[in-house]
DNA sequence: CGGCTAACTAGCTAGCTGGTTAAATAAGGG
DNA sequence: CCCTTATTTAACCAGCTAGCTAGTTAGCCG
């Protein structure tokens, strides 16, 4: 059962952002405060808000509330549906192959059956 | 060994556009030429060339010259690097909860220890 | 050659994106 | 209650994107 499409769109795109794929690999490794994550960057708080925004929106972390601060979780199902995708698309290809290999198998069959 | 970061861009925000996808799950069943590729999309001719270009540009695809047509072909390298950095950042996560379990199996041990 | 088909380039527009600064909100703690 | 810290919202800007139409290039074929 895949995801829907523009839930693919939207997660493709938060992905296609540098920022925001090194946010998602630290978050891979824990969960993170916003100052936590902003640290690392050269850019404005709100710059990296915006980012956290854009990967909530496609579901790929969340967010709680502990006092004034609101660590961000990693959710692997958004990271999983972007994955099954592609995985979808190999498969299809590889089959392609696979049925090349099981034709040029039959022929060299009926080769060796002339012989 | 990882591809470039850019790469990855490129190739994230290539797979955000469902057109474009739609293009690629096409190619992957084989390769195909532009009036192919366009027909079941309403869409003008110069806006899949214009996909094609950025799927191009990215290395998804590559494409040949057969007379007047052009023939499209999925590079399937570009695919993998997508793919494996969604799978390095679950690898990551993964990790993660194996060593969390590995600490709750030590904690457990210890309490037989002492039982 | 002249025409047909395949595909691309040019030039335009509306809307989205990623960044900024300045100000606002939320919540703990003396 | 005021101060500090954490984070968001507002307002703005430059640059990119996806789409269009119109015109252009490339290459087959009669």
């Amino acid at each position: 059962m895949a995801i829907a499409a523009d839930q693919l769109d939207s997660t493709f795109a938060a992905l296609a952002d540098p920022t925001r794929r090194a946010i998602v690999a630290r978050l891979a490794r824990g969960d993170a405060t916003v100052n936590e994550l902003a640290a690392p960057f050269a850019m404005s708080l709100p710059g990296i808000s915006k980012h956290l925004k854009v990967l909530e929106r496609c579901g790929l972390i969340s967010r709680s509330r502990n006092a004034q601060f609101r660590p961000c979780h990693l959710e692997r199902v958004a990271l999983d549906g972007a994955a099954d995708w592609i995985e979808e698309s190999r498969r299809i290809w590889s089959e392609r192959f696979d049925k090349l290999d099981e034709h040029l198998r039959d022929i060299q069959q009926e080769g060796d059956d002339h012989d």
